[in-house]
DNA sequence: TGTACATCAGTGAACGCGCGTTCACTGATGTAC
DNA sequence: TGTACATCAGTGAACGCGCGTTCACTGATGTAC
């Protein structure tokens, strides 16, 4: 699983062979049958692997918020951290997410679902004064896990000669954010003019 | 180029042969030659062809938002009658734009950067009175892009059979950019307190 | 209007290659008694 | 402690197949004079 994850930072894995995989852990292409019946199989148990450091991302922030009062700046550190640390797991879920085979596509929508789910809970903490329904809170965790997917997505393609820029596209999301919440804190206040017309 | 597209409906272009394509445009192999030098060379083309609905849109819109005073729902309602009217169109874009091979993927990403460009323009033009500066226009836009591309996204693995699902992702669309333009109406009106912390 | 030539999309045979998968086998490690 | 057997990861030969690409060729259409 390690060796496909490194193969797949340059291509799909719908255009890797098992023949490549054999080659680059080493063993003769036969052995690959051990371990996975198919190179979809062994996709589908790296979607689990891979949506670990976002499961990670959401015990850190929830340990990180109760000692921090901005906590949309230190969710968005803990991301950057995290995509630095495990660029293989977020290149492999955002190249499959929609590029992949249809049963890791289905996997990896499911664990975002999932993902989605526990952010509207969090969400619900933060945002406990405004009243919100939970449809409210769930269309608003759905967007921001869109806009986190796409600053994920640019983060892996920055070049690693402008390191700089990454501290852009990090602004930019702190600031997406920041205004998502600021548009559900003045959500019921703002009345049916705003909201529906 | 059209069977191409049909072909991509199911895998990624980087799945596809040559043969493949030629076999479906009822030619012999060697005759794809004639027309394009690889498959990568078919697809940059793809892209271009690809994005007419994208830029159909946004002139729908523009014409439309002049004798319409709810155009965030004018918006949408235009968004899922492209998709539903080029659904080949769309789900290139979103499959190659990140599972796609390099010359591609840059070509999409060139693409949507003009097209949220385009979109920062029309939203100065209808937040005249909010005091926005340019880089928050364009960051508001940005995440108007990506969550409008989460809606296509979505809209495409929608079941034939269960039509009204799309009316759901639909609502949620409208209600998120919504959101975005309430966020943004009372942005500088907001103080530090909300902003910065 | 007729002739000669150029351009162009498509043909079909052939090549060497990497592919997924089968099969019978090996040798190390674990387990039962 | 010793023996017999089971399990398991990996081996290596072999298969038929579809692949991208080369090459010399065909025949229709367009163009110059």
């Amino acid at each position: 699983m390690d060796v496909t994850l490194r193969l797949i930072t340059q291509r799909s894995l719908a255009s890797i062979s098992l023949r490549e995989v054999a080659r680059a852990a080493g063993i003769v292409p036969t052995a690959f049958y051990r371990h996975f019946e198919s190179i979809d199989a062994l996709g589908v148990e790296l979607v689990d692997e891979s949506m670990r450091p976002l499961r990670q991302m959401i015990r850190d922030t929830r340990r990180t918020s109760a000692a921090n009062d901005d906590i949309i700046r230190a969710t968005v550190q803990i991301l950057g951290q995290q995509v630095r640390d495990n660029p293989a797991q977020f290149r492999f879920l955002s190249r499959e997410r929609y590029g992949g085979v249809r049963p890791v596509r289905r996997a990896i929508a499911t664990e975002l679902r999932l993902f989605t789910s526990e952010l509207a809970i969090d969400l619900a903490r933060m945002t406990a004064g405004f009243d919100l329904t939970s449809d409210d809170l769930e269309r608003s965790a759905n967007l921001m896990v869109s806009a986190m997917l796409a600053t994920v997505m640019e983060l892996l393609e920055v070049d690693k000669r402008h390191v700089q820029d990454e501290q852009v596209i990090l602004d930019r999301a702190e600031w997406q954010l920041r205004l998502i919440v600021l548009g559900l804190s003045l959500w019921h206040s703002a009345g049916p003019s705003l909201q529906e017309r």
